[in-house]
Parts: C-alpha cells; sequence; structure tokens
RNA sequence: GUCGGCGUGGCGGAAUGGCAGACGCGCCAGCCUUAGGAGCUGGUGUCCGAAAGGGCGUGGAGGUUCGAAUCCUCUCGCCGACACCA
C-alpha cells in the first residue's frame, strides 16, 4: 500500500528533507552550558553485528520519542550513541570471510547502521559517538584496569579455563556446546588452570545489594534477578577439630547453627586442600580415583540436579564441637568448593541434600528440629524437615525455637572460640582476562625483576597491532622492556572481557574527546546520572551489575557524585515475525531500509510504538503497519485537507472537542513518560476520530478546531516527527516543531464534570458513587438504578435515599 | 526443583476495585469507483429474539466486597530466570 495516492502526504519527499535540517540547526546536540534542566536518555549501545532490523530499532524509537518529547518540555537532552565495538562475532566473521580484519568488518557495519538510524529520523548527537575498537577509547579501559589495580581491585589468580586441544585456545562458556568445541563437535573440550586478572567485585557485594534499595524505579524482577544472583546469605563458619590430627581442623560454614547436633558426617569437596592430609591409607586409592573423575566431569553432568549424589568416605573423623561426637567425613562433588569453606556438616535430618547423600550411602539420620507439637521420638523422617519448629535431641538447647536458637549457638560458639557468625554471598569475582585478540589489550608487563609491573600512564594506550593473529604469537607485540629496570619483559597478551568497556561508556559521552583522562568529572557530574536507560533484559545481571560496580569504585576514588548509574531502567521486548526473533541471519528480517522505503520513516516509528505493549514481545505484521499508514492520512487530511472531508451532520459540539483535546494532552504526556506507547498512539488515533466526527457534524473550524490541530501535531511529533515538522510548516507557524513547547494540560478543560452519590439503605450510609454529570437527570438514574439492582439482588432491600453530596439530597424511593 | 511473570473476542491488546473488550488488525454489509489489495459509512464477544430487550462472559474452583479481569486462597496451562550456594 502506498500512502501517497489519496492525499498530499508523501513520506518519502519529506522524510529526507527534514532529516537535512534538523542536522543543520542541530537540534539533538545537547549543551554543556545549557541553563535547562538535564535529562540523560539512552539506551543501551550494540554491538555492530551488521545485522540492524526494525527489531533492534524499536528499542532505539523508543528512546527517540522520549527525547524528543522531553526536549519540546524545556529540558536539555542528552541523547548520545555508540558502538560496543570489541568482541567475539567479529573475529568469527572474519575467520569465515578469509582474510578480513574485523576492524574492517566491524567500522563497515558501524557506517551502515548509522545510515539507517538516520533514516529513521532518530536524533542522536553524533559528536559524541563513542567506539570501543578505537585507540581512543579502549585507552581509558587501560587507564581504568590500572586504577583499579592500584586500588587493589585488580589480581591475578589461577582459574580453570575451557581449553579446546586442537585450536589450542580458550574458549568462552559459550562456545562449549555439550562438553565440546563448536568448531570441532568431536573433540572434548578440557579444564585447564591458567592465570587469569579478576575485578574484586565481591569487596562490593554488601554495597551492590544495599543499593538495590534506591533503585526503585528500576523493574521488581531485575532487582530480584540481581538480589539472588549476589545471594548473601548469614550463618556461621564452625571449626571441627580432626580426629587424630592435633594441628589441623576443617571449618564448615552453615546457616543453620541451629542444627549442629543433628550433623551426622562432614562433607568436602573434591578440591579441598585438606583432602590429601587427612585421607586414610585404606580409603586413599578410593578418594584418589574419585577426585580425579570430579575433575573430570563436565559442568553439565556435575550440575545436573537430576544425577544421583556421588561420593566417597575418606576414612578419617570430625570432632562435632558442642557434643564431641566421631562423625566420619566423605568427600562428594555436590559439595562446592567455590562457596563457602569447601566443606559442610551434613545434617541429613533438615537438608534435602544431605538427606539424600545419607539414604544412598546409609549415613544416621538424627531430628534436632521438632515442628511445633509434632515431636515424637524416635518418629522416622521420610524426608528432611526444613520449616520451622523446635530445638531437640541439643543438650542444653533443648526447647528454643529454632529462629532463636541460631543466635544462641553462635553465641556458644563465639564464646568457646570454635566459631563466629559468617556472611557468605554466591557472587564470584569477575574475571575479565580474554585470550583473544579483539579485544583491549590488558597494560601490564611482567618482568622477572620486578614482577607484575603496569604499564605507565603516559605510555598508554598499549595498541592492539594491525596484524591480525593471537597476541601471544606476535613477538612484536609482547616483546618490550620493563618500566621499571628497563630489562627485556613480556607484555600481558590476554585482552579485556567487553563488560569493562560496556561498564563506563555511558560516562564518556559527557566528554567525548577528552584526551587527559577517561570523562571529564565535572561534566560527567553535571550528566549523571542517567535518568533513562532502556535496553533488552538479557543484561539485567551482568551488564548492569558491573556498570553499577565501576560507579562505585570510580565513587571511592573521588572521580564521581553518584554512587548509582541508572535511575530508570526499562526492558523492553523483542520483535519477533513469523514466530521467531527478527534477524537477518534468521531470515525474517525487515531492515529499516526497506521500511523507510515502502511506508516511510514516520509509519515504522508509530507501528514500532502501537505493536504491542513495550515490555512484551511482540509480531511484526505488514497488516499492522497499513493501519498506521492510514492514520497517518487521516490525519494529514483533517490537519491539512479538512474541507475534503464530508459534512453528514450538523450536531458537532465544540465543547466536546476541548474536552478530548485536553484530555489527550494528559493521557499522552502521562504514557510517553511511563513509556507506555501502545497506548499513547491509541490516545492520539482516539482524538483523530474524534476530529473526523467533529467535522462530519458540521463542526466549526473555529479557534477551537485550531487549537485542536495544533495540540494533535505536538503530541504526534514525537512518534512521527518529519510529518509533523511538515505539517506545522504548511499550517504557517513560525520557528520549529522540533522548538515548539509541549502542550500546556488544562485540568479544568479536561475535567468531566463529577458528583459523589451516596446511597443510603435505612438510613446508613452504604455506598459511594463518583460520577460523571454530563446530563444530570440521566447521570443520577444511571447510579441510582446501578445501586438499587446491587441491593435488589444482595439483600433484597433497595435504596431509601440518594444523597448529593455536597450540597442536594434527594428521595429515590419514595 | 526454587523463584518470578503471564492467562481477556478470530488476532495484537485496552481497562489496576466502578458501564469488560478502548485503539488497531481481520471480517461482514453498504456507498463511491472503468477498476480496487484505495477511500468513505455502518456493523462485528456469545446465546435467545424480527426488534425492543434480556441471559451468559476475562483458563478453572472457592472467597473478600454494595461492586472483582483487577484483591485473597487453591488449581490447571504457558513463559522466563536461577539451578546441589550448605
Amino acid at each position: 500500500m502506498s500512502p501517497s495516492r489519496h492525499s498530499g502526504y508523501v513520506p518519502q519527499d519529506i522524510e529526507p528533507k527534514w532529516q537535512k535540517v534538523w542536522a543543520e540547526r542541530g537540534v539533538m546536540k545537547a549543551a554543556d552550558d545549557s541553563p535547562k534542566p538535564k535529562y540523560y536518555d539512552l539506551v543501551m549501545y550494540p554491538y555492530p553485528s551488521g545485522d540492524l532490523t526494525v527489531g533492534h530499532a524499536r528499542n532505539y524509537v523508543m528512546g527517540d520519542v522520549l527525547a524528543r518529547m522531553k526536549r519540546m518540555q524545556g529540558f536539555e537532552v542528552l541523547h548520545p550513541f555508540g558502538w560496543d565495538a570489541f568482541g567475539l562475532p567479529a573475529e568469527n566473521a572474519a575467520i569465515k570471510r578469509g582474510g578480513m580484519h574485523p576492524e574492517a568488518w566491524t567500522l563497515g557495519n558501524i557506517a551502515k547502521a548509522t545510515r539507517e538510524l538516520k533514516m529513521l529520523g532518530i536524533l542522536y548527537d553524533w559528536d559524541r559517538e563513542v567506539t570501543t575498537c578505537l585507540p581512543d577509547y579502549y585507552k581509558w579501559n587501560q587507564w581504568l584496569f590500572i586504577l583499579f589495580y592500584e586500588r587493589g581491585l585488580a589480581y591475578r589468580a589461577m582459574a580453570p579455563v575451557n581449553w579446546c586441544p586442537v585450536d589450542k585456545t580458550v574458549l568462552a562458556n559459550e562456545q562449549v556446546i555439550n562438553g565440546r568445541c563448536w568448531r570441532h563437535p568431536d573433540v572434548e573440550v578440557e579444564k585447564r588452570d591458567l592465570e587469569q586478572w579478576f575485578f574484586k567485585i565481591t569487596d562490593y557485594a554488601d554495597r551492590l545489594l544495599d543499593d538495590l534499595k534506591l533503585l526503585d524505579q528500576w523493574p521488581a524482577k531485575v532487582r530480584l534477578m540481581q538480589t539472588n544472583w549476589i545471594g548473601r546469605s548469614s550463618g556461621a563458619e564452625v571449626d571441627f577439630a580432626i580426629d587424630g590430627l592435633k594441628d589441623e581442623s576443617i571449618r564448615v560454614y552453615t546457616t543453620r547453627p541451629d542444627t549442629l547436633f543433628g550433623a551426622t558426617f562432614m562433607v568436602l569437596a573434591p578440591e579441598h586442600p585438606l583432602l590429601d592430609r587427612i585421607v586414610s591409607d585404606r580409603q586413599r586409592a578410593a578418594v584418589r580415583e574419585y577426585v580425579a573423575r570430579a575433575r573430570k566431569a563436565s559442568d553439565i553432568e556435575r550440575l545436573s540436579t537430576e544425577r544421583e549424589k556421588t561420593g566417597v568416605a575418606t576414612g578419617a573423623f570430625a570432632i562435632n564441637p558442642v557434643n564431641g561426637e566421631k562423625i566420619p567425613i566423605w568427600v562428594a562433588d555436590y559439595v562446592l568448593m567455590t562457596y563457602g569453606t569447601g566443606a559442610i556438616m551434613a545434617v541429613p535430618a533438615h537438608d534435602e541434600r544431605d538427606f539424600e547423600f545419607a539414604e544412598r550411602f546409609g549415613l544416621p539420620i538424627r531430628e534436632v528440629i521438632a515442628p511445633a507439637g509434632g515431636s515424637s521420638p524416635g518418629r522416622e523422617l521420610r524426608a528432611a524437615y526444613v520449616g520451622p519448629g523446635v530445638m531437640v535431641n541439643s543438650g542444653e538447647f533443648d526447647g528454643l525455637d529454632a529462629v532463636t536458637g541460631i543466635e544462641r549457638v553462635i553465641a556458644w560458639l563465639d564464646a568457646k572460640g570454635l566459631g563466629k557468625r559468617a556472611v557468605k554471598f554466591r557472587l564470584r569475582d569477575w574475571l575479565i582476562s580474554r585470550q583473544r585478540y579483539w579485544g583491549t589489550p590488558i597494560p601490564m608487563v611482567y618482568c622477572d625483576e620486578d614482577g607484575i609491573v603496569p604499564v605507565p600512564l603516559p605510555e598508554l594506550p598499549v595498541v592492539l597491532p594491525k596484524e591480525y593473529k593471537p597476541l601471544s604469537e606476535n613477538p612484536e607485540f609482547f616483546r618490550t622492556t620493563c618500566p621499571v629496570c628497563g630489562r627485556a619483559a613480556r607484555r600481558e597478551t590476554d585482552t579485556m572481557d567487553t563488560f569493562v568497556d560496556s561498564s563506563w561508556y555511558f560516562l564518556r559521552y559527557a566528554s567525548p574527546q577528552d584526551a587527559a583522562e577517561p570523562f571529564d568529572s565535572e561534566l560527567a557530574n553535571h550528566w549523571m546520572a542517567v535518568d533513562q536507560y532502556t535496553g533488552g533484559v538479557e543484561h539485567a545481571i551482568l551488564h548492569l551489575l558491573y556498570s553499577r560496580f565501576f560507579i562505585k569504585v570510580l565513587f571511592d576514588a573521588g572521580m564521581l557524585k553518584v554512587s548509582e548509574p541508572f535511575v530508570r531502567l526499562f526492558n523492553q521486548g523483542m520483535v519477533k515475525r513469523f514466530g521467531q526473533v527478527m534477524s537477518k541471519s534468521a531470515g525474517n528480517g525487515v531492515s529499516p531500509d526497506e521500511l523507510v522505503s515502502q511506508q516511510g520513516a514516520d509509519a515504522g516509528r508509530i507501528y514500532e510504538m502501537f505493536i504491542g505493549p513495550p515490555e512484551e514481545d511482540v509480531e511484526w505484521t505488514d497488516a499492522g503497519l497499513n493501519g498506521v499508514v492510514r492514520f497517518l492520512q487521516r490525519v494529514w487530511r483533517l490537519v491539512l485537507e479538512p474541507e475534503s472531508i464530508v459534512v453528514e451532520g450538523h450536531d458537532a459540539d465544540g465543547a466536546l472537542l476541548e474536552r478530548k483535546a485536553a484530555q489527550t494532552v494528559k493521557k499522552v504526556t502521562e504514557h510517553f513518560d511511563e513509556l507506555r506507547f501502545n497506548t499513547a498512539v491509541a490516545a492520539l488515533m482516539e482524538l483523530a476520530n474524534a476530529m473526523q466526527s467533529h467535522l462530519q457534524n458540521g463542526g466549526e473550524r473555529d479557534a477551537t478546531w485550531n487549537s485542536t490541530v495544533r495540540v494533535l501535531v505536538k503530541l504526534l511529533n514525537p512518534l512521527a516527527p518529519h510529518v509533523c515538522e511538515e505539517m506545522w510548516e504548511k499550517l504557517g507557524e513560525s520557528g520549529m516543531l522540533a522548538d515548539a513547547p509541549w502542550p500546556e494540560y488544562d485540568a479544568d478543560a479536561a475535567a468531566v464534570p463529577e458528583v459523589t452519590v451516596v446511597v443510603q439503605v435505612a438510613g446508613k450510609l452504604r455506598d459511594r458513587l463518583t460520577l460523571p454529570v454530563g446530563t444530570p437527570e440521566e447521570t443520577v438514574l444511571a447510579a441510582a438504578l446501578a445501586s438499587e439492582r446491587v441491593r435488589a439482588q444482595f439483600n433484597g432491600r433497595r435504596p431509601s435515599k440518594v444523597v448529593f453530596v455536597p450540597d442536594r439530597l434527594i428521595n429515590l424511593v419514595p
């Protein structure tokens, strides 16, 4: 369907015209020194995959609609854009295209996507564009890395990695498919221990958790996901002596110190350092074999909860500190070395996993928490009881409520020096090393004399060599001299996780050309925090957590005054077509190019917003798009060719139209602010329908009409800026619509006169009804009837009176 | 398994305690047209009825309330996140 045939509305003519005007006038530029209040409107910057579809564009349209409204409302809007340009796909594409450099592929995609975004009329302040693969940007990744290092937040440690023995390279988790290499489906991935760089995010675990309370404009779901990810638990660490070994003890962590008397065995993780020392000669061979098997098991096997528990007795015994009991020590892979102390006291009566293990290996189960009133001595447990109850079989603690018991037992342990209160987190430190070419080189040097030495700041950036091959195989890159002693030394050849790039890019937008530091503190403090951050829910945990971490570190370093980066967060849904997420590679993509050349950018923008609730996944259909084209044609006719509308009646009501316009101002303003774009579009369609009825019913094109026309054009402008700008000009208005003030909400004009009706039964107040009073008699009647029906149905009585509040009282039923 | 979300016409969805189905798609009828995959007008939850009118209706069952798609309990179904975190 072509929109051009039945009105003067030809998007292909007007859209390029206005895009050029906006660019010339610089309406999208954010002034650092503006007296207006600032508004920082940010969409998550994309990976330039070369796959830009109207699906991704939906996101950017949302950001643009908000930016355009905020500008009209008198805010100085910062609406920048950039590219998450390092990363694996560029390397894969380069390999696939034999010989193409990742940089050429990436920059080519960026150029293409930029053109398409402009074509949709999305206005970014391109002067502030950030591209993370350019030395101008990644220099500051290196600078920040050294800052973290100097603050004790970057450290090196051994960590297991996925290793492909054929490619002799480390694989990302996503490149391991069913325990095998993605490029060699018949080759099993090995676990190797390598020295890796970590950021100490766990130092900030408490603050990252506590400050979630400040983020009241984030989706509850994301806050919950972060809470679970950080996973704070509190309990106690308890030392168990080892039978026959005087100088060693094993420390366990438990959240249930109240069940200490029910510990009937102990379990160590296969990697536990003391395992080798305590194991009995008799069990040594079996334990060795078990540990070797556990190491080899793939993550998938080991993590499966379906799998039956496995384990081996060590032959050693621990002494339960509360009662001196000797309990066997086992080794089993359901205990993780990476959480707590790598050792647990097993209380099968009150822990499901321990129960399962005890059943399997015939270990004793002793009840120490009895459900209230349910304690019968010697009763047999059929499953672990994890509910509330009273301590039993627990010596001096018998009879205590379990919750109180936790505190008492901790105090008791503390007093005797056997244990203490402890808090543990599920969150682990952030492993940032990547054995990849296409990323930010980690700016460190290894010297035989001086050890690990950061590259001096004036020597940054450590530039990625042009030649595309692994850095560890590129002597020109890794051969260097020690910044301290000047002797030959070796550079770090790992690059950084690209999540480092994205953890602070929104700060760089504040001073994108700053050559002295990653960002200008004063400007960053001016623009931060981000008022609206929009992006996919797939980043609910990592990107958002890492960014929050970065901001807190920079806050502590005195470089920022805000301690949280994003005030309001929104996660939009995905666009599907033929039931699948839209993408070029899936063959179901619609490109902005196609959309703009067929229906125009404005129709496409409105459709993107009208297609469904912004947080939901939506299905793209061509038929739905046609409805929006019709709407724009109708608007064009109403605004510029009203005489073409056939008059069929003579009962138009100017007051009604005025009220509708005022109500629409309120609705659209609120819905845009709340990002409920679909209902905002519906409200605008209602207004257009009301205007059309008005003319058809013989309404005058008087002052009310003219102001309604201007309200419609302004409210529609953020969604369909090209056509609105054109209509604005044709209406003979001076100045650009982009700078025109947003319509004022006139509450008086919008108010539907209301009255509160109080229905009384037998003199007692029973009901209040607030109702619009258009024609008073009808309204009263409607209210009364509704109430009467209710009374009749419910208790057979009828209302005796209807009371108008405040000033009238009438009898309804004689 | 645990946690969270969602169930409304032929379809996408409105309505967050007050006339269920706004708005749009699709469909039906009519107008206009040489023509229509355009435009305009009217209709379109379901059942009874020629109509006026009325009955039923928000996955299911109960409950709270004068009043429930909306709040509570249970249940069924779908989707998402986490997944042995002691």
